[in-house]
DNA sequence: CTGAAAGCGCTTACAG
DNA sequence: CTGAAAGCGCTTACAG
């Protein structure tokens, strides 16, 4: 797959075409056609010689006439409304790119990306490009607390997959869906800090405008009675100055005994910031207060100590809405999947509870 | 501009063509292009009722029919060609993401976006475009030495701005350029040092094979030597690991006088390694030896000291790359201009050089 | 298996 | 100022 394979033309190339290749073989270009797309209707033979030549010449078909007589465009459209400086820090994006450009590389598709403010404005670049047919079906990451997009989509006629923590779809949800199993993750989040013996638990979490964040606080509440465990829940923004304020209320506002011994914090930057806090308020980590970060990036490996945190396989989920994405394109309907179960990474922010009260029981060493 | 002002249509609407339109209003298709279009021909009376009945339709002209009758996309390609765990961390692509996103909003046209490996694939992804006339141009980052992209967007006639740090044109360059003044960067970072006394740096950088980086290490040498400063160069690959290596390399490797007083490391990820190495050796930052990003990004800020990072107004950056490739595109030639300068944002790990062998002088307090 | 033809939805000279 | 017509480069029934 070296470039230098590839058939070089001429400086200043003119744009070739089907009638090109049509003339040259003196067939029609309906032949071509054919024979270009793997269509029954030509002889082994004929099709031969058109991709041959095709090949020779570096013909590349011209996607605004595929698109206009096909009306597919080849292209899925990514809309993330999100606040700049968030975004720019988290890597989490970054990651899901990666994965929806592998898929795409393969399939000789595009991305067509847009970022925008939070303010709305995302749903005319929806409206807009589905109108314009410049995309084939559209990429539903973030999704709200009734979320306006789902309907919209269904208005325009396009298709989506929505990636969602909610495990049913709405009533009047007409989408497909790639589902994040947060009922995994939670599992493995407080079994592990139970296993260190902790029972207060103080939740730090992004903008409960997120489905994802909502799913987050009522399966913690129940998992957590489950192992008889405490939750504090505290809702913040995602950055770091939020993390850090919620943090230190947290672990300052409550009795010494009633701290919580363990922080979840909704992203890296807030446990990057829950870190710091506790450091600031003469806490040591973990050997006073554990961290965890809901996801893992950069920040959490090189924070000292490491920060515990989630691997939810960004990339490979990516890979896997798009896929369902081409599907529901190809006409696949009521589609449905689970994204992959994440794996938990433990560092050294984690570690015992420290001892309660003098009183309290303790397993052997 | 809420996005409830938009006009709604009914569930499931059909598309909407300037024949429907032409239809409604008794007029010919080729006056309501005129009208939508702004072009003459049509009486300002006709063309206030095609945009209307337009707009009341949410009528929105086919991109792939405009771009198949006027020969343009309104579409940018972008392929980055990079380590998807150094770009993951590192921010500066999605800060520059937005930054040609907020031209792009204004403009009402597109970026397609392709994340490859650093393999050469991306070279094959620009002849695709440009020959499915996906794309009307090219944004080129990360130049690199002896870039094979400049010849092929010129074999292939399609526009593209390169965003350098060569301050003059290659002889058969014929690309428009955004140019990075590097030397300003250098001349803030150098007189920064300088004037807490370092006189002796080591540069860690990221791989030769950046034009970006040749150019650093040419400027760095030269104005070094003006300012009587020694630089002591080490390259490396913008990953944490080999910043760590090549800091303790540069902090351990010679005698103890002769030891740098601070480094510049070529990356945010890069410093952040470098910060800690020095810890692990055994020095204080800064107080035995500074450290500074040659950019800025989140990591520098939950750093602990902060470091100190040149913060170059990447958004504003990657606006003028755009703007500059529509110029190109509308017919432009031979543009060049200088990006903005940046801005040495000073904080904690630099520091005051530590005092020399006892027989140094030194100015009164 | 192959070809002639219509059509996708626009833009753009070219006549009136 | 306005309309009829060709054309952009494909795909897709529809006849042979």
């Amino acid at each position: 797959m070296s470039s230098d394979r590839a058939p070089e033309v001429g400086p200043r190339s003119e744009r070739v075409t089907i009638s090109d290749i049509a003339r040259r073989l003196e067939i029609s270009k309906a032949s071509v056609s054919y024979a270009l797309n793997g269509r029954p209707g030509v002889s082994s033979q004929t099709r031969r010689r058109v991709l041959d030549l095709a090949e020779e010449l570096g013909f590349q078909a011209s996607s605004a006439a595929v698109a206009l007589s096909a009306s597919r465009s080849g292209t899925i459209g990514l809309v993330i409304a999100r606040d700049p400086t968030v975004i720019t820090a988290e890597g989490y994006y970054m990651r899901t790119l990666f994965g929806v450009e592998q898929y795409l590389n393969e399939a000789d598709a595009a991305l067509l990306l847009r970022l925008t403010g939070e303010g709305g404005e995302d749903l005319h670049v929806y409206r807009r490009w589905a109108r314009q047919r410049r995309v084939d079906g559209f990429l539903l990451y973030d999704e709200l607390d009734d979320d306006p997009r789902i309907s919209l989509l269904g208005s325009l006629g396009i298709p989506g997959v929505l990636v969602t923590s909610r495990q049913h779809p709405g009533e009047r949800d007409d989408i497909a869906r790639l589902v994040t199993p947060e009922i995994e993750t939670i599992t493995v989040l407080l079994d592990h800090l139970k296993s260190l013996g902790h029972n207060r638990i103080a939740h730090i979490s992004g903008p409960m405008a997120y489905i994802h964040e909502r799913v987050r606080v009522e399966l913690l509440t129940r998992e957590g009675q489950r192992r008889d465990m405490t939750i504090l829940h505290l809702e913040g923004t995602y950055e770091y100055d939020s993390g850090a304020a919620l943090t230190r209320e947290a672990l300052t506002g409550c009795g010494r005994h009633d701290r919580p011994t363990a922080v979840i914090a909704g992203n890296d930057i807030m446990a990057t910031a829950a870190q710091r806090t506790a450091g600031d308020v003469g806490l040591r980590v973990p050997e006073d207060v554990s961290i965890v970060a809901w996801d893992d990036s950069v920040l959490c490996v090189v924070a000292r100590p490491r920060i515990t945190a989630m691997d939810h396989g960004l990339m490979e989920k990516a890979r896997l809405a798009t896929d369902l994405l081409f599907q529901v394109i190809d006409g696949s309907t009521h589609l449905q999947r689970w994204s992959p179960v994440g794996t938990l990474l433990v560092r050294e922010s984690t570690g015992p509870a420290p001892s309660p009260a003098p009183a309290a029981r303790q397993d052997p060493a």
